[in-house]
DNA sequence: TTGACAACTTACTAACTAGTAAGTAATATA
DNA sequence: TATATTACTTACTAGTTAGTAAGTTGTCAA
């Protein structure tokens, strides 16, 4: 067969944006093979259960993240750069269909989805936290940052709040989510 | 036959902590008949649709936020107080088994639940920004609170970091939760 | 040219979903 | 005491879910 396409990659982009549009419980095998136009046991063929397919769009969205901080350049940026193209990732979603990040998604389904995935939202969202912690700290030590308390504390209030951020717009609007961004911009300005 | 019970009631009260456990699309009719100790059609009974169901359970939730913010003697309190209560909300969300808050909930379901629901949560959501935006607002004009910008964008900030750190707590604990409020007040102390 | 293999399709299952129609039993009211 | 009403149960449906087993077809290597 003529493999003019990367199916599995396919199945991989629809099944993180489904997670992101829908959650965890809000889209089905039939729904990425209606989408590809092809049959629900394609999906089964490539990803043997769903729960193995949702651990591979975490894993592939921390292997995404990892790859990036652990890049040369990006980590000679200024800490003010590095925290723009956090923030990015979250006004990419947003901009993209209102999407949320996989973390919130994730996390609000906690109660609702396979061992497997919790392990690996538990993970990304370390990942994440640790990486932005890293980041608020350097960037206090060269005076780019200001802020009181400890830097896994102003972590965890930023995380959330672009977390929350992208939620809240979905009922009350971008605007609400830009609001989010820049509060936080301006909360950390010297 | 004996009433000894509410039923319409302990319907309403499951169908909220489910909500905040396992989302929208997380669970059923028979979830709720089987935690009561009925069936699926009682339920249909008291709620025609599990849309009508969503909707009371947000509802109420309204009513109840109305019913305390307008309450004259809660008016009187310090701004400190007020927004202790507020945090308070969130605390006993963390602390009964996990929850997160509806508004969190709905929102990230909000494009796989029914176009009334959609409705209910943004009225929800826009009802707590708003009285929050007033709170840090009234906060900030007699001393009691400190911030850059516009209470609004403040506001958004706040909220979106609350219902993002009872989000993330499900993945890294509660400890998180707790930093995310207390660096909160920290920002906000004079 | 043959045979192995990858990438599917067809056809199915068991469990679960929201929702309905008809029947039943206890209680309140006339 | 008769009747109406409330709060259910029993029994069902049509649709959807993840998942499986067996068959098909195009491609490529020996």
């Amino acid at each position: 067969m003529v493999r003019t396409s990367n199916t599995p990659r396919a199945i991989l982009d629809l099944a993180e944006s489904m997670l992101q549009d829908k959650g965890y419980n809000g889209f089905s095998y039939a729904h990425i093979a209606a989408e590809l136009g092809v049959k629900n046991a394609a999906i089964h063929y490539h990803f043997h259960s769903k729960e193995e397919l949702g651990c591979a769009v975490i894993q592939r969205y921390r292997d995404r993240f990892q790859l990036w901080v652990n890049n040369a350049r990006v980590k000679e940026l200024p800490p003010q750069k590095k925290l723009d193209w956090f923030f990015g990732i979250y006004t990419n979603l947003r901009a993209a269909k209102g999407r949320v990040c996989l973390a919130g998604s994730l996390e609000t389904d906690f109660n609702a989805i396979p061992d497997s995935l919790r392990e690996q939202t538990q993970s990304m969202t370390r990942e994440m936290l640790t990486w932005l912690q890293t980041t608020l700290k350097e960037g206090r030590e060269v005076g780019a940052f200001q802020f009181k308390g400890e830097a896994g504390a102003k972590a965890a209030l930023v995380l959330s709040s672009l977390q929350g951020g992208l939620q809240i717009a979905r009922a009350l609007g971008t605007k609400k989510f830009h609001e989010v961004v820049e509060q936080n911009k301006q909360d950390l300005l010297v």
